[in-house]
Order: C-alpha cells, then structure tokens, then sequence
DNA sequence: TTGTATGCGTTATCAG
DNA sequence: CTGATAACGCATACAA
C-alpha cells in the first residue's frame, strides 16, 4: 500500500498541489469550501505528511540534540526526561548523547549532531573547558557557562545559593567544623559556585577555612574509602556538605560500620534531591533543584532562538530550595 | 555559509554527481584514484550529509521510536537509555513515548510514530490489552507478549523463574506465611508471570495459597498505608515478595514505623535490582535483570528485522540472578 | 482564491 | 568505470 502523498490529494479533490498544501499548512488563502474537501480528502484517505521532504524542503530536521555529562546521574536523567517530553510536544524529537564526562566525545557528538541535521543544541554541564566558537548550530547552555554568552542563552540553579544554604544550615543545626566533599579535577561551572556558595558561608558565620582539612576529595570512581573516613575523624569535622546527594549516599553507607552517628555526631547534606533520599536510613536532606522550571526555561528560550525571537545572551537563574531531613535534623 | 552538497563536489573534483554519491557510499564501481580524489575533496570541504534528503530518497528516517509505561521508573529508564546508546551508535535516533501506562496515550503514540516515519518500534511493556495487528510498521515486543507472534519477537526476562526463585529464598529463609505486593488492575505479562512463579514456589514447598490473604493489593498510587500493615500484622505474614522494587521501599519505610523488624519479623525481596538497593536500610535483596543483555538482544533484533534479516516469530528469553541482601539474610 | 513550475540533496536507473 | 537524469514529497515564488 503505496503512502499517500498530497498529489494524490490533489488528483482527488481536483485542486492542485499548491492548494492542498496551503490548507494543510493553514498559510495563503483559500476559501473554507476548499478546506474542507481537502480536510475531507485527508481523512478519508488517512494522509500522513512526510517530513523528510519538508524537513529537505524547509531545511529543518524538527529534531534536538542534547548533551550530557552522564545520564545514569539521576538529576541529568530527570533532566533529560522532562526536556524530552516538552519538546516531543513541540513536535521535535530529541536526540541524546552521553559524554561520559569526556571532552573528545563531546567534540564527536557535537559534530554527530550538526552531521544529523539538528536544529538546536541543549548542552549540559560538562567541563568548563570545552569553548563553543565553533558551533554554528543554536545552542543553550544548561549549568555550564559558556565563556562566549552573545549567541546562548545560559540557565542554571542558583548553585551558590545552593552552596551557601546548605552550608548555612549545617552550621545553624550546631556544626563547628564542616566540610565540603567534591570529585577531584571535575570542575564544572555549578560544582564551583557550589564551593564558593560553601566558602561564604564559612566567612558569614566566621569559621575558619583550611583547604588541608575543609574539602574532603573524592577520586574519580567517586570511592568513600577508609582514608577518608579517617580524615573526617581526626579533624572533628561535624558537617558535610556533598556536591551531590549520591556521593551523600556512599558517605551514609560507609558511616554505618564507623563511630559516627548521623546526624548526633556528623551532619550530611547533598544536592539534587533525589528521589530516594526520603528512602534511605538516615533520610538524607538535600538542595532542591527544581528540574521542571529548568526543563521548560530550556525548551523554551531554544525554541525562541530557532524562531529568532528572543534577545541573546541572557542567563536565567531558577532559585533552589532547602529540603530538611534527618541527616540534619533528628525530628522532622 | 552554504552546505555543500554532493553537486559542489561535483563541480570541484570534476566528475558527476552519481560517482560522487558512489564514492559516499561505497557501492558500485569506480576507480581507487577517483576515491582518493572524492575524499580529498569532501575532507577539504567539510561536507555533511543532508539525511533529509537521503531520507526522502531512500524512504527511511533512521529513527527509531521506543513505547514504555513510565519513563521515571528504575527499569524502564535505564533500558530506553541502553536502547538509545545502542542506537545511537547505529546511526538511529531514538524517539521515547512515555504513555503513563494508558492506551489511548499509546495508541497516539503508534500514530505519531508512524507519521514522524520511524523505520521501527521498540514496546516495552504496558498493558495487555491493546493489539498491534493494525501497526504497519516493523515492531519488537519487549517483556509484552503479543498475541500474534508471527510478525515480531518477543524479548523478556525469565519472570516466572524470577518470581519463582524470589518466593523459594523467602521461604528458604525460614517463612511459613509468605505473600505477594502487587498493584491492584495492572496487567503485564511480566507481573502475571511474576505471580504464576510465586504460586508454584508455593505450591512445591506444600505451603497454602488463600488469595485474600497471600496477595496485598495496592492502588494505582502504590500507596502503602495502615490497612496493608494491618493485614501483614493480623495475618502473620513473614515474606514478602514485591513485584517491584519501588513498592518495596515503600513497605520498608512504612515498616520502621511498626513493630516488624526486617527480616527477623518479615523477609522482603523486590524485582529489578534498583541501583539503591544497596543504600537503603536493610539493604533490598531483588531479582536482577540484565539490562545489558535485554537492550542488545532488542536492538539486534530490530535492526535484523529491518533488514529482513531475521526469522519473525522468535521470543528470547534472558535469565534473571538473584540477589539476596540483608532484607532476607541479616549477615551477607 | 487557485494553479504552474521549480528546487531542496540524494539515490538509482539506464546508457555509454 | 562514469555520466545524465528522473524521482522522492513538499513549499513557495510567480502567474493567473
């Protein structure tokens, strides 16, 4: 069964293909008679527009790429799921890559990208170094700051405001000594205002910072081994502000077979939220991101930037909100 | 700055388009010398492909498009997004459809897919209900069987054994009263084969199946509230088999604040081997799937199918593992 | 308000 | 081994 095409609509209707286009499209002008016989026609015939060749036609994929540092992180894979949906919505699809945190196959994927034809670009996160001069596609950035902001459009969590009340409350809930746990060499534009949101608060409450003791460093593989443990013991440090909660996750975990009490002894606090954090023992507070504000700020200044609507250069800030639980407060 | 296209590449080595479009894709015939000069030319030029066009032409989109219930569930998520690398690194995008588990969501789905063009359909689950006979495209079934296997495969884990061996270690393990957690109207084949392993594990170690008692119901919501505690507690039940899972954290949550010790007082294991099971208190025995294998044998499958190069009609089967942990062994 | 004709970039057929 | 050309389905400039 041959696919029906808007010729054959035309032959039917006795319009020309010009006509049956314009109606389909709803632009130029026609008279409601002519729509409806072509409305008619579609139906009966169960007509399905072909997009390859008004994508071909038009110069438009009507399909997105988004890159990502790792997926398998639940707040980038919320992310991506919400982003993914909006624009399925729009009527684009959505492309995923997954970087693995590697800059050569962020390179790759970017030229994968432009290879397929994408109309836009979302990119997020991911290591600051990688410079988008020469991307000629539109893209936003999502938690990365571009250096160049003239031709993006940048969105992010108020990850210092993040940092800074995280660290706040540790502090407020009794901690004398805390300390933040990041990943060693992964700078990214949100785990440094992290860190300075973290030194602030250090300052505002006048707490002294030493680098030796206050940042505790994580490999790669973002391992809690006994070294660390044993840090945290000899330095009386009483607080912890993870840069994210799954890193809280294996600080929780380890702890239970140490001296420690959370939070008599020690007081934990990530970032992202994770869904399970009211599901774990102790339940694990947090900083909230709010990953629907984020997802339809990006889909919708992208969607802008392809319609050439929407003044360049701006960046977006989506406030975050603290979010209590044992690991810092006993009772809840 | 225009593309260039395969005419520009013409027009510079000096030879027709059609050798140029051979060179490209390696078929017919031509001279290694006419090769060397084409890639010369398409290396200096920094030539792309226009897929649209190439789409248009050869009617395929090299996009794929992938059904599932809910997108935000372990399961589910991590294997559309195996499905989508896989994919990916065969030159398919991936369109994801999340239906929230209704069918009049899927059924739009199916008709969108097929508009947008995608060359095939990976389902994933759902509900039993609905038939694929009117589906034109080609489309893999994956952990729902279909009622005509004739024109798909069928791809699913070895649920009745995964039900079954989660029921013997509950009652391996010492309990006497053991009981199923399902939510209440939700059909898949996977859960009913789920439930037909935990009768016959019943049913060979000679203990009573009383279907008031030995299977809790959820709502829709997979609330766990008082009246599901009340019923373990009034009834002795000592085991628990949660058809998923999430619903097994739940019960543990909701358990600490009763009087049951886990699994001194109640044994549970879930199915799918989430990622945190190892984080929650007591760590989550489960049946493991492989989602590795799950994903490949799928992607293998379509891509052979869409080749023509695949026997129609084949189920495969993956095995399950257990994974017990201390909610069904104290020390592990 | 409608029709005609052209071109988007590619592949495939046929002829040389 | 290579070239000329039609065709894929659609949108649009221009003509009527």
């Amino acid at each position: 069964m041959k696919n029906v095409t808007i010729k054959d609509l035309a032959k039917i209707t006795g319009f020309s293909v010009a006509t049956i286009s314009r109606v389909i499209n709803n632009n130029g002008r026609f008279s409601e008679e002519t729509r409806g016989k072509v409305l008619d026609a579609i139906e009966k015939t169960g007509y399905q527009m072909n997009y390859s060749a008004k994508n071909l036609r038009m110069n438009k994929s009507f399909s997105i790429g988004i890159i990502v540092p790792d997926i398998s992180n639940y707040f980038f894979n919320q992310l991506v799921q919400k982003i993914e949906i909006l624009l399925f919505n729009n009527g684009y699809s959505t492309i995923i890559c997954n970087t693995d945190r590697s800059i050569e196959k962020e390179k790759s994927y970017i030229k994968t990208l432009e290879n397929k034809g994408v109309d836009g670009i979302i990119i997020v996160s991911g290591n600051q170094q990688f410079k988008f001069e020469d991307v000629k596609l539109p893209y936003i950035c999502i938690d990365r700051e571009p250096l160049n902001k003239k031709n993006t459009i940048f969105i992010s969590s108020d990850h210092f405001d993040g940092g800074y009340k995280a660290t706040s409350e540790l502090i407020k809930h009794g901690c004398k000594n805390p300390a933040i746990a990041m990943v060693k060499d992964r700078e990214s534009t949100s785990s440094n205002l992290r860190f300075a949101g973290f030194l602030k608060a250090l300052k505002d409450y006048e707490l002294d910072f030493n680098p030796n003791i206050s940042i505790v460093y994580l490999d790669k593989k973002e391992e809690v081994n006994d070294n660390i443990i044993n840090h945290l013991q000899k330095n009386n440090i009483d607080g912890l502000f993870t840069i994210n909660d799954f890193i809280a996750f294996k600080f929780i975990d380890k702890l239970k077979y140490s001296h420690f009490n959370i939070p008599e002894d020690i007081k934990i606090i990530g970032f992202d939220d994770n869904y399970f954090n009211k599901f774990i023992t102790p339940k694990l507070s947090s900083i909230y991101q709010d990953l629907d504000l984020i997802s339809q700020a990006s889909v919708d200044s992208l969607l802008k930037m392809l319609d050439k609507d929407i003044v360049l250069g701006q960046s977006i800030s989506i406030p975050i909100e603290v979010h209590l639980r044992e690991s810092v407060v006993k009772k809840i």
